[in-house]
DNA sequence: TACTTGCTTGGAGTGCACTCCAGGGTTTTA
DNA sequence: TAAAACCCTGGAGTGCACTCCAAGCAAGTA
């Protein structure tokens, strides 16, 4: 079970390059309960493992559903109390996923009719028809 | 050219019933110039019509697609600007439908996401394996 | 050692898209 | 006609997700 000793650390500004979160971001992140602890250098400045960042890589994709911060922090709850908390985690991803669906299916319907109003604005180039 | 003399004419919230949105977002869309200017009654009350209704749902689609309300409201100035602006209007709608197919991409992949963790939640029930 | 750059904190500020309020006039119903 | 319901305006307030600030400590470089 026991790891490698020369576990790779980040500083704050290493992980704002390798994430594109600013580091407003991250130290906001890990005020509200959306980090697990961070690890902290000998002086009290934070080093990221790469677990902090697959964690991170993940949250970016529960943010990228439209999950709010306030489902993200449940979530992050959750992980850190434990094995008995697995039901909820998964009915809370799958509440997300019927969200998801649902505007996947209403940003393709917007799509559609975006397309053919560019298309009438392209016939309109053509003809010079009036339209709004 | 001309049109029925009984043209139908709506409350407000007549038309907060129709569309969905509240009669302070519809004051709100008035204001900030997403909308055609919306006929009287003799006291000074809204009436709306048909025509407006169109432009609120076409408005709702814009919406539905992400674009930020300043985004409209430039494409609202630029349809009471007339025919010459057809081609920045183009421009502005071919900008959104690759933001949104962009989006679409986006929420594809982090759909994917949750569905692997879903199922890994769904093993687990059936293995008791550990994982955050 | 001096300087520059980086990191720390709690708290304040920002931008967006609404959402509501106060105070008053209008329209409909009993 | 009186009460209830509806609508008006300008401006203030809200919730979200950051984003920034001040003041100070720490680390790296000439």
């Amino acid at each position: 079970m026991s790891q490698s000793l020369t576990q790779t650390r980040y500083t704050i500004s290493e992980v704002e390059a390798r994430t594109g979160l600013t580091q407003h971001t991250l130290r906001w992140y890990e005020r509200i309960g959306l980090m697990p602890h961070v690890d902290r250098s000998h002086s009290g400045q934070r080093r990221f493992t790469d677990k902090d960042l697959g964690w991170l890589a993940f949250v970016g994709k529960l943010r990228a559903t439209g999950m709010s911060v306030a489902d993200m922090v449940r979530y992050a709850e959750l992980v850190r109390e434990g094995e008995h908390t697995v039901d909820e985690r998964r009915a809370l991803l799958e509440h997300t996923r019927r969200e998801v669906r649902a505007r996947l299916a209403e940003l393709t319907d917007a799509l559609g009719v975006l397309d053919r109003k560019i298309e009438m604005y392209a016939m309109n180039t053509n003809t010079g028809k009036a339209q709004s």
